[in-house]
RNA sequence: GCACCCGUAGCUCAGCUGGAUAGAGCGCUGCCCUCCGAAGGCAGAGGCCAGGGGUUCGAAUCCCUUCGGGUGCACCA
């Protein structure tokens, strides 16, 4: 149930009512919008109906208002509906309307906050995709974790998500990668192999790949040259880095779908990437040619080459984008292109895509390609997530690209546990930078948000165990819970609570539309500091604590708040992946 | 030189797709509690929403522009 969205409905009728009354049907309805109004002392709702209707209707804004508000007071479970400021309508809700929506919330359970906005539409979430060359590091928790979060909530939201990881297998690096791993091949026969050469990557991370080579192979890839071993031990080191990589996203409880390979995309007859190329020379879009040169300052080796180009400059892009190098193969943009084809042919017509800041200059060719791929039928959107700066204590920690000396994902999710990692990823805006603590986040008290809203889950749960034990007699089944006289919750904390809790499916929606899912983070914050804060008002004032030994119809409407207090913050944590702990240690 | 992102309280940040008197947490000030149901509670001060122009009933939010910070910019991946 999602009062907004009823009200938006019953606001709407009684526009139309009144509309047909004057004859002047066809008014954009779309605009009305019911919300929470800033000032609680305002009522349950709001609606801005009159404003955005008034001018086209050639009418005051306060005149249509009073007639909007005349019919809804006709509504049985509208307790009274006032006009504001300069035509607000507000909306104070019926004790019983508002008795039924949290026995409605309890009833539904689990499901409470899902939505059916997205009617099952295919959406592809793509995230993470590191490449495989190494374990993750620190930098690619952000990603990880905002692409999680978001794709859950696209399924809350009603979508059809499918979590994709795109494994980039094809290019140099994979070839570097393999003499790397080469190297700690010879290593593992024993063979001493020194400091490992500038170019090649130098993590211990390679040596079980060494030794296994030495298992499977024995001393014959000695005796090769080159061209035989590396494909070889390519594909050895390749599918030992995913298996590293996947445990250490398993390690943040996140799991894709799809592992898709960009070396796929090759193959016979050039694969994939030749077909969507000619698919995409019919619609005209490819055509040989040369690039100009940057503006600004030239670089130093700048040669024009001709070659295999896209012409993105048609779909909105700055310039038009290589598909094929001045030696006649593809480039990585090829990749990219035929990759989008197949997910297109795989039925999606929503694509998103997780990336680093550092790829902003990848939006624009992506969404060209889009365009140009799908002639307009399907949306390619990229969330960009901001850098995170480590520190530890308020000092910055120092990171080099040199041997060992950065932070992996492992070691970040080891020392502060999986739950601040997410949670902390989760509590900003990703367009904006972030700066992560490692002593902050472990914290115990009101200053970690993490902390915090687990807790109110936690103390829900203690209080509900609580009751258990003091009034063994009272059912506390969610049936018998829904069933209590609702009515009873009258003081004015109570009320915000509710409002609060009806909330959260008109968040849900909000938050899968914009591609936010810090707002669930903040959300559940709220949720927690106003449960929080009603709990220590029965400190001063017992008569409003949750449990009354004396009065268990009253304790029974009580837990029922309780209980759906508990529900909400449970289910927003799922959406963020968090645990949602019935006690806290 | 161009493109994208950001600029909100002393600090770190929200601000629900254009709504009412711009919010929260730290920090600061002042009370209360430290025996009740577990990691304190209540209240207060603090703002030219970077500057300027525009769009309209209405702008922190949309458009233009200036300034300041970040990121990226031909065949690498």
């Amino acid at each position: 149930m999602n009062i907004f969205r009823d009200f938006t409905t019953r606001v709407s009728s009684a526009v139309q009512v009144i509309l047909a009354a004057r004859g002047s049907e066809g008014a954009d309805l779309s605009r009305i919008v019911v919300e929470p109004p800033r000032d609680a002392a305002h009522g349950d709702l709001s609606t801005n109906a009159a404003m955005v209707l008034a001018k086209p209707l050639g009418l005051k804004p306060r005149d249509l208002a009073e007639a909007i508000a005349g019919r809804l007071r006709d509504d049985a479970d509208v307790a009274s509906v006032e006009v504001a400021g300069p035509g607000f309508i507000n909306i104070a809700l019926a004790e019983t309307y508002r008795a039924a929506a949290l026995k409605g919330l309890i009833e539904a359970g689990e499901a409470y906050g899902r939505s059916t906005l997205g009617a099952g539409l295919k959406v592809n979430v793509e995230y993470v995709s590191a490449n495989p060359t190494g374990p993750m590091h620190v930098g690619h928790c952000r990603g990880a974790v905002v692409g999680d979060a978001l794709a859950n909530l696209l399924d809350w939201a009603g979508f059809a998500v499918t979590k994709e990881y795109y494994i980039n297998d094809a290019g140099g690096q994979v070839d570097v990668l393999a003499r790397s791993a080469f190297l700690r091949y010879r290593e593992a026969l024993g063979e001493e192999i020194g400091a490992i050469p500038e170019g090649l990557y130098p993590g211990d991370y390679l040596k079980p790949v060494g030794v296994a080579l030495v298992d499977v192979h024995g001393r014959t890839l000695l005796d090769m040259p080159e061209s035989k071993w590396l494909p070889i031990v390519r594909e050895a080191a390749i599918s030992a880095m995913m298996l590293m990589i996947r445990d250490d996203l398993a390690l943040l409880n996140v799991h894709h779908d799809v592992f898709f390979s960009e070396r796929s995309l090759s193959g016979a007859n050039g694969g994939k990437i030749a077909s969507t190329i000619e698919d995409m020379e019919k619609k005209g879009f490819v055509y040989r040619g040369t690039l100009p040169p940057p503006k600004g300052q030239l670089p130093e080796d700048w040669e024009d080459r001709e070659q295999l180009l896209f012409r993105a400059t048609d779909v909105g892009d700055d310039i038009d984008r290589p598909l094929m190098k001045s030696d006649g193969s593809y480039t990585y943009f090829a990749g990219d292109v035929a990759y989008f084809k197949d997910k297109f042919d795989r039925g999606f017509r929503r694509m998103i895509y997780v990336l680093g800041a550092d790829h902003g200059g990848y939006v624009k060719r992506l969404q060209a390609v889009g365009r140009a791929i799908s002639g307009g039928t399907a949306s390619v959107e990229v969330l960009l997530c901001q850098l995170v700066k480590l520190y530890r204590g308020g000092e910055p920690v120092r990171m080099s690209k040199r041997s060992g000396d950065f932070v992996t994902l492992r070691d970040v999710v080891e020392e502060v546990g999986r739950d601040a990692v997410r949670f902390m990823m989760l509590y900003r805006k990703s367009d904006a930078p972030l700066d992560f603590d490692f002593q902050k986040v472990t914290e115990q008290s009101k200053d970690n948000p993490v902390f915090y809203v687990q807790y109110g889950h936690a103390r829900a749960a203690s209080i509900l165990r609580n009751a258990a034990n003091d009034m063994p007699t009272l059912d506390l089944s969610a049936t018998a819970l829904a069933n209590a006289d609702l009515s009873l919750l009258s003081d004015q904390g109570e009320i915000s609570l509710q409002r609060r809790l009806a909330e959260f499916p008109r968040i849900i929606e909000g938050a899968s539309e914009a591609h936010e899912p810090h707002r669930i983070a903040f959300y559940l914050y709220e949720l927690a500091a106003e449960f929080h804060q009603q709990w220590n008002r029965g400190k001063d004032l017992p008569q409003l604590r949750f449990i009354n030994v004396e009065e268990p119809e009253l304790t029974s409407a009580r837990l029922a708040l309780v209980h759906a207090t508990k529900l909400v913050l449970s289910s927003g944590l799922l959406v963020l992946g968090v645990s949602a702990p019935e006690e806290m240690r």
